[in-house]
DNA sequence: GTAATTGCAAAAGATTTGCCCCATT
DNA sequence: AATGGGGCAAATCTTTTGCAATTAC
């Protein structure tokens, strides 16, 4: 792995990261990070979202509907519920029994990096709009 | 839902889809589809795949790892799993814990349509080269 | 000083769409 | 005959990349 600098670019892009629990998508962080660094550009929001990811720090999400990614600053595993009506997305529990699941049974398997566990469905928002 | 007819290309995409157990790509169905219908168009097998998703005959997999699509038509509930090595995608058993999972804890969620779990590792043939 | 990083713009890759003709119902 | 679907090519959208200038170390 690359010797990593700390630039203002990749600060920002962190700091957007961490404060927001809306999982954005690049363009929203790059519209985000504009209001901070008006000059900055959509390829280095891209290139530092990549940087961070191959680190760990950060997560990207790949809406089952097709959209852009979306990101997340990395914290406790989760899982994650999509509205697929307000196209929201939320952190919702890794239930307990996905944390330590083996999958011995399925012989091809040989070593497990990460487990993606996607809830898709309509958010209580979104399934009663009288509560708006 | 738009009335659907029964052409010669939706035919032949579904027949590809049901025979392949490799979740193939838009890509690959197109090129197998074009032995048998030699000038079909990229663009049509989309809209059939497109079409045939929105009626539930086909299952839409977007890789983690950036990649295309991936389809497969659907049979029984299941979850994937994706070596990140070889690329394969390869149907595994979704525990039987998620088949009746509720998520009863999460007040945001009004309605689950589905359920999707990724496994995300290394296959045993790729994590064991002396056996190719 | 050196190498990583940036901004910009062009390129690439995947998927969608407009248009006009053809085929299914 | 009516209209959904097909072929082709252009358009769109997201993400990546080449390059010359800049900046962190």
């Amino acid at each position: 792995m690359k010797k990593s600098r700390n630039t203002r670019q990749r600060g920002v892009i962190l700091d957007i990261l961490k404060e927001s629990g809306a999982h954005p998508t690049a363009e929203m962080i790059y519209r985000e990070a504009r209001r901070v660094i008006p000059n900055i550009s959509l390829g280095t929001v891209y290139r530092n979202l990549n940087c961070l990811r191959e680190q760990g720090v950060v997560r990207e999400i790949r809406p089952s509907d097709g959209g852009s990614s979306r990101f997340e600053g990395l914290h406790m595993p989760h899982a994650h519920f999509h509205c697929t009506r307000c196209n929201g997305l939320l952190d919702i529990p890794l239930p307990e029994f996905l944390e330590t699941a083996r999958f011995d049974d399925v012989a091809k398997i040989a070593a497990i990096s990460s487990i993606d566990l996607h809830v898709i469905g309509s958010c209580s928002n979104c399934a009663s709009p009288e509560t708006h």
